[in-house]
DNA sequence: GTCTGTTATGTAACCCGTTACACATTTGCA
DNA sequence: TGCAAATGTGTAACGGGTTACATAACAGAC
């Protein structure tokens, strides 16, 4: 590999000099820029961004931490992230951390040894005091890690009021909430927004909500039981839409028609809700907007070693397919 | 952040005796290593990854291309690959594709200023001649690269064949194929597979073999049409299980009962499969072990400097589910 | 007692860009 | 004409580790 010495060389110039031609800095005149462009052709040279980081102290690499890839909604959220990071001549890292601590905190140390110069997490058991010694801006996104560190989450509570209204309005009326993991915030936002909505029922009870994990085969089982136990139930809302998979499995094991006999709905609007069938009925998160708002958030306060907080919120949309469109509702649109 | 010159003065001693000490090379005296460690514990000290990788040459990264992070049999290749380069003291380093060449080469020469260790490669873009240059070791993974580039690989022209004999025993007697992109060669694996079975068989139809894209939508609009033109056809391989899930919707669409009334069979083993209803009979590469094998391959030449070329096949195994399972055959087993 | 090998530690060059500073020349304006 | 500002380029220190080489003390062998 050719080295920016070699290059000055053969260009009959300084590194300085050809420093300030591939940075574009200080005054260089225009024939000896030529000259130095030529010798970097001709050698092929391309600069070791390992000394530029050790001079800058930064390493123009982003991190994005998710608790588990192979749950479909984080690559959904990573492909946004890396977009928008590559976009800004950073290189993107992904990093799986199953939500443990320790692996969390090995990246940390780790990323740090390399100079990251940012992170992006998705956490819900790292804690402000787990991160207050990093050097670095850190931007939560899709659960908050504390208030004083800036955030990108969607109305979870809200949402799933809407969600739960909508059940009611084609037509359920016992409606059941599978929920998220309880140490998860958007999962306890989720039940909140639901029992807001039906606690005041009269056909209420509360072993209509039962709490499982933001995984397919938890809900299954859950459904399973529930549907079993309480076959009144004509409605439900699950934590997440892999969890709405898992009712619909349960409910096609039971024999039970979706949407006529069990209207089900779930949350984050991910593309594998297209491709179950029926098709699952989300209150769609702007995934790809989420993700992006994060990056920028964090690439700004990069940019400027400006610590302020930002948080953003977005907001759900309610996205309609067969898991919940019943003949009647179809006619009424 | 500490230095190992700060170190080094706590500790009353030389920088090469704190870095002996760290990498634990060369003598160094019991009493002064107590000493050394004392004072990086108490400057909380940890070495600048950036400042070794700049004399070593080397990162400790590792870098996994794939086309599609959002097709589900990416992350969980993208899991193993991860867990294997982080057991052995790696950062990974995951960038989407796309299958874009100038993407890759994008992604190529920003990591090689970076000094990545190697390249872990799924791409049916690249040829040998793109990465001629590259001066790291590559292992092709999922897809051939070049007979000189080390890679693992399935046996998808066996399987396939498998895929359409268990078709086949179930009892169907019109058997189509949706085929993944014609420029994958694994997807061409598989439409041989398929072909070696059918092709003398006299029912046999050339309108049989559609292609398609790895993904849900192509698929299901392909199986839409063969569906509906060919009435007859009782029984689908496809491309890979996104693709089968697209058949399954496909059927579902068009009120034709699976596996009674069609039989459907994917490929790849994701585990979305499970998800799907019904669930879909696959035939399961095993996902973690190639992707381990990639990434202990990779790390072996990284090691060795031996740019000896390795060729791993894994074996495919049926993984049969609801989507073939007639009630005929349940009986029998 | 001398020689060799092991143990122990320090000095300084090196990896490869970046940039503060120095110096020289030219331009612009009073 | 005189002086400040703009232009152009080089020298060398710097970032933070690693390691070749030098040096020295000491143990064991002959």
């Amino acid at each position: 590999m050719a080295t920016i010495r070699d290059v000055a060389e053969l260009a009959k110039v300084s590194t300085a000099t050809v420093s300030r031609v591939i940075n574009s800095n200080g005054y260089v005149n225009d024939e000896t820029k030529k000259r130095v462009k030529e010798a970097i052709e001709q050698l092929n040279y391309l600069p070791n961004d390992v000394a530029r980081s050790l001079f800058k102290g930064r390493s123009q690499m982003i991190a994005l931490f998710v608790p588990d890839i192979t749950n479909p909604f984080f690559p959904e959220l990573a492909r946004a992230v890396e977009d928008v990071t590559n976009q800004y001549g950073y290189t993107f890292v992904l990093c799986n951390t199953d939500n443990d601590n320790d692996k969390q905190m090995d990246y940390l140390s780790a990323l740090q040894q390399k100079s990251v110069d940012g992170f992006i997490m998705v956490s819900s058991s790292m804690t402000g005091e787990h991160l207050q010694h990093i050097q670095v801006p850190i931007v939560a996104l899709d659960r908050i890690i504390s208030p004083d560190m800036s955030s990108v989450t969607v109305n979870n509570r809200s949402g799933s009021r809407q969600a739960v209204q909508y059940l009611k309005s084609v037509g359920c009326t016992r409606i059941a909430h599978i929920a998220g993991p309880e140490h998860v915030d958007n999962a306890v936002y989720r039940m909140r927004g639901y029992l807001d909505e039906v606690k005041d029922e009269d056909w209420f009870n509360s072993s209509y909500v039962v709490s499982g994990a933001y995984n397919f085969d938890a809900a299954r089982k859950a459904a399973m039981n529930l549907l079993t136990r309480h076959p009144e139930i004509d409605g439900i809302f699950a934590g997440n839409d892999l969890m709405g998979a898992g009712v619909l499995n349960a409910a096609a094991s039971l024999g039970k028609k979706v949407p006529d006999d069990l209207a089900v709905i779930g949350f984050d609007g991910i593309t594998m809700g297209e491709t179950v069938t029926p098709a699952l009925t989300t209150m769609a998160q702007p995934i790809y907007e989420i993700g992006k708002s994060a990056a920028e958030i964090l690439i700004n306060q990069i940019g400027t070693s400006d610590s302020g907080v930002v948080t953003e919120e977005f907001n759900v949309q309610l996205i309609e397919r067969q898991s919940t469109l019943r003949k009647a509702e179809t006619y009424e649109q």
